[in-house]
DNA sequence: TAGATTGTTAATCGATTAACAATC
DNA sequence: TAGATTGTTAATCGATTAACAATC
């Protein structure tokens, strides 16, 4: 059992990550909290703090080392096994977050795809192989697939969740308008985007003033 | 000048809008705090600080009237005039976001899109103009746009923004693997898919006991 | 009335911020 | 050394949780 990090941490050490290697692609050795903190947006004590956290020590002269930080940060971050990942739906979003994650990560592959319309099922869409949705649980088990990606209308959603999970998956990213309930093991991130442009366009209008809140 | 808000609240009240829909089109006339949170998956404490805080009181007896709520929400975040939305990068993601977005709420509305590749300008998509780049600023202040969608890739997402934000938008929703750097009057909400995706895989594999932290 | 739910206030919890000694 | 940065600890802040009187 590893250290307890909170899942804000974590997802602050991926976003560490790819600032890094950009730093690092541009030449750039080491690399201050408070420089990681402007490229981030955050505050130099958090960027310390999460360092501390995975055990990466800085030096007060050089600050972090960019190519050792990556490395720690990925024996975090990343699985020794490959991790493979389903997707459900097949429709415009589906797709493109099939293009968008294609190749991303070493660790992490879209294995299979499935879709409830036979007419998306049975091809290869960028390499990946889809599936009609009834063989889902076989297909996932098959795989030893672990991460979910669910990316269907609201009211096919939670039925998709429970069929991931009792096929073994435990985690899922989902893009449903709406909350999974899922059972304590399982991790779920819910990225709504209704939400997130409903807010934008409320703060647009009323000023940012009340953005300072929260 | 409203109440003060919390993005957080915000956040919610657009949810639970959805949810009310819902529960509104299969005839449920009244709604209890516990309900509303165990659709939203929050607490009944938390419906009833957010429907406080929109000044909407319920009864002891009979919860909150679903009709009167929704329009309550609504109060609060729909603008009264139509607000223009700009999409920026018309890729992939780009398509299936304006897809996913078009016709979804009656006062907002994706009105101009834009991409810096000449053969994907100067066409309509899903019934939408698409403008060259160059053209931002102009179209931007022409149509009155006040929020922005920034789909284009991490190293030109940036100046993007600075773009948007001189043409007077004030609210931008960058899907962009970067966060954005911009003055004090706009707001900016990430979404962040790689971070996203990497946590709910992190959490997958070391079990979600550490998903009670934060 | 009895009972569940409501709005409201006080207590708790966690994270952020500020302060500071240690380090190269 | 001087000075900026580091890890670490204490103070602050905000949000969540728990407790409770008011209400239908």
């Amino acid at each position: 059992m590893g250290p307890l990090i909170s899942v804000k941490t974590i997802g602050r050490l991926s976003l560490y990550r790819r600032l890094l290697n950009r730093l690092s692609t541009s030449g750039t050795q080491n690399v201050y909290s408070h420089q990681l903190a402007a490229l981030a947006g955050g505050t130099a004590a958090q960027v310390r703090r999460d360092m501390m956290a995975i055990g990466y020590m800085g030096s007060p002269k050089r600050g972090y080392d960019v190519r050792e930080l990556i490395e720690s940060i990925g024996n975090f971050l990343d699985s020794a096994q490959d991790q493979g990942v389903a997707l459900v739906g097949i429709g415009n979003l589906g797709r493109a977050i099939m293009a968008y994650f294609t190749g991303r990560r070493p660790k992490l592959h879209i294995v299979a795809a499935f879709d409830s319309d036979p007419y998306k099922a049975n091809r290869v869409i960028l390499g990946c192989r889809c599936y009609p949705i009834a063989q889902l649980a076989e297909i996932v088990r098959e795989l030893n697939i672990t991460v979910g990606i669910v990316c269907v209308p609201a009211n096919e959603a939670q039925a998709v969740a429970d069929s991931l999970v009792r096929a073994g998956v435990t985690g899922i990213l989902n893009f449903a308008p709406v909350p999974l309930r899922v059972g304590p093991g399982v991790y779920v991130e819910d990225i709504d985007m209704t939400m997130s442009l409903e807010k934008v366009a409320y703060f647009a209008r009323t000023g940012s003033e009340r953005e300072v809140l929260t």
